[in-house]
DNA sequence: TCCTATAGTGGGTCTCGACCCACTAATTCT
DNA sequence: AGAATTAGTGGGTCGAGACCCACTATAGGA
């Protein structure tokens, strides 16, 4: 065969597109991998991200809180804060008034990395919503704040 | 200790929340999750119902089509074929013009499935979207719409 | 003091999706 | 005809993520 060239349709089926559920899952999968991706290029995972960030945005706590606050495993997150710690970007020192907690902080170090790590995702989101302009993208937060807020969240998270 | 209840502060980092990214990952994987459980209670996945809603869509095709179309393994698209086939929902038949290929075609059966799929899918979607009106929900799709179409796909999705 | 519950940790397992390789059958080019 | 190419298939691997269990140390109540 010879002409088959403009097989470059790779339009998915309408079908599928017309579906909120489909295209959220696909695009939050792209954006995932390729945050996933750049994070990666820096050892790190989604998870380091979110536990620095909810260090820096709630001050010190215990790691029970962190479970709690994020949802992932508690055996999960030790290993997390082994590997953040080991890194100096948080700290991690018994709790003086419950000598079973350990209460985890972030460094300036580990700021720092979090400021990278930020400016990161947005470079990602740039991509991921090229199409939209500004005014665009501003209305999608707020929808997607609100679909976020209001779901009622199952099971763990990401 | 006594009184901890008020833990159920599961508010996530504002760091967070405030990266479209993240959130597009975190709604993303709720609705992809919730879809392949309700599709699982059917013994289906995601990939069949992206196959039925191709043919479906684009009528008969040859594998090889579908492939490049979905962008999935070949491979695996012979597992997902096998089983659409063998419960009837699609009709595999030898090319004649290229005997090779395998033209797949989606039965009556099949069609009735998908139209359930899709039903059930927009069940979710209502779950999902809870918290916006109609015409949130509209704004949201065209958004997501333009977003996916713009974007550079990479490699394989959903 | 003994008993139960909680915090953290280490070391696994299980499942899924993506991917890859080897192989057959059919086709096309030379 | 012979060589090179393409479609489809079967049988895997691999890595990531969520999850689970056993164990230690500490705490609090009876």
């Amino acid at each position: 065969m010879a002409s088959e060239d403009p097989i470059d349709a790779p339009a998915l089926p309408p079908t599928l597109l017309d579906l909120s559920t489909y295209l959220l899952s696909r695009i939050g999968k792209t954006a995932r991998g390729r945050l996933a991706e750049r994070l990666a290029e820096r050892g790190l995972r989604l998870w380091d991200m979110a536990v620095l960030a909810a260090l820096a945005d709630f001050g010190p706590q215990a790691q029970r809180d962190l479970v709690r606050r994020l949802g992932l495993d508690p055996s999960d997150l030790a290993k997390v804060a082994d590997q953040l710690a080991a890194a100096g970007h948080v700290e991690r020192a018994r709790d003086q008034a419950d000598r079973r907690r350990v209460s985890v902080s972030i460094t300036a170090a580990g700021r720092e990395l979090l400021a990278e790590l930020d400016a990161l995702a947005r470079a990602v989101q740039d991509e991921v919503l090229a199409p939209l302009d500004a005014g665009e993208r501003q209305v999608l937060q707020s929808l997607l704040l609100r679909v976020h807020q209001g779901a009622g969240e199952r099971r763990s998270g990401l």
